[in-house]
DNA sequence: GAGGAAGCGGACCGGCCGGTCAACTTATAA
DNA sequence: TTATAAGTTGACCGGCCGGTCCGCTTCCTC
């Protein structure tokens, strides 16, 4: 790929995951541009849609948080390494989410991949701090996928943004999988993916 | 209002609370009108723009979420008529949240009233909850505000829809207020409102 | 440095959407 | 029954958006 190409791409990417950021599927492309400071045309030459273009955002956003999460397989406290995960998770996507990643109707293999080996590792670490009694044993790694981008959105919901209000939801929605004081469930759990 | 401008209204009203339901803000005036089974003219007449219409369903339904729940300020378990009202409230919600009632720039004087009608009406329960040990002291109104959507959400992620997974959500996330097993919270809480 | 391929950009297209309007229909009251 | 105000309607408008296209520029190779 010729030098100029990889550096319009890498800007393209990067306003991207802000615009999505920002206005969900509702950024136009022209804006992304724009940021960009690229021609409209350019951003169809690199993707051939706008959804190609939010998948290859959310495959790197996936791709990145799975990566740094697989070191928290070897934590010697699952629970910790659980909740870690979860903090991790809730920091990057400030406001992007799953809403968003469900948009983009994903025919994409690649990005089908990247989803499989997020929801196989959050399993694992599920597993893991289940065993260790870090968390209750009625709840599976689909829970968690679930409940992942909650306390981002819970926050976003305040009137006057409030920096690092979600990290007060998750550690409240943590509580709720913790053992102590667990009632039990209503509704069995949802099956994976 | 002639007789029949009543029937259109109504007919709008619970169109379009289907249609804001299914789509969000994406929902097409063209879309309400064909479910309404009335012309597109006769939604701007009853409303003068799309937000005037949103707001009118957000106002109904809060209406109706506040005069239900007020009922159970009576109640003798003061935790139990807080999961009450949360359960209510996600029922109602299945799928159209507060992100609707945010984008409706809603400078509408009723609205705003019912808002903090509900507000305070959740404040009081809260207050009771936490008064009677059901729920854990340093959570407040504004918290339950901000977390009341959070299971219909939650459970909307799911790829299959299942029916009454909100419930899971809910059950975990209630639990997360109660009294036993809880963390300190690293982040104060917001301002109400 | 010269040739050509790869990349760039923005005018342009079709389609959709919120909102308007003027001709037409209908409920109601006298 | 009839006059008229109130209500309805769908064609229409301007604007935006995703996507196309072709003339122009830039990088790489020899």
């Amino acid at each position: 790929m010729r030098a100029d190409a990889a550096r319009n791409r890498a800007l393209l990417l990067t306003a991207a995951e802000e615009a999505f950021a920002e206005h969900g599927m509702d950024a136009s492309v022209a804006d992304i541009a724009a940021r960009a400071g690229i021609g409209k045309g350019t951003v169809f030459r690199h993707f051939p849609t706008k959804d190609d273009l939010l998948a290859a955002v959310m495959l790197d956003r996936m791709d990145a948080l799975t990566a740094a999460g697989r070191g928290l397989l070897e934590s010697a406290d699952p629970g910790a390494a659980l909740l870690e995960f979860l903090t991790l998770a809730a920091d990057r996507q400030q406001r992007n989410d799953m809403t968003v990643l469900q948009q983009a109707n994903a025919v994409n293999a690649r990005l089908t991949e990247a989803r499989t080996a997020m929801f196989t590792l959050i399993d694992r670490l599920v597993t893991r701090a289940r065993d260790a009694g870090a968390i209750r044993p009625d709840i599976t790694g689909a829970d968690v996928v679930l409940l992942m981008c909650a306390p981002g959105h819970v926050a976003g919901f305040a009137p006057n943004p409030v920096p690092d209000l979600w990290r007060r939801y998750l550690s409240i929605i943590f509580d709720g999988l913790r053992p102590a004081g667990a009632t039990p469930l209503p509704i069995p759990p949802p099956r994976m993916g």
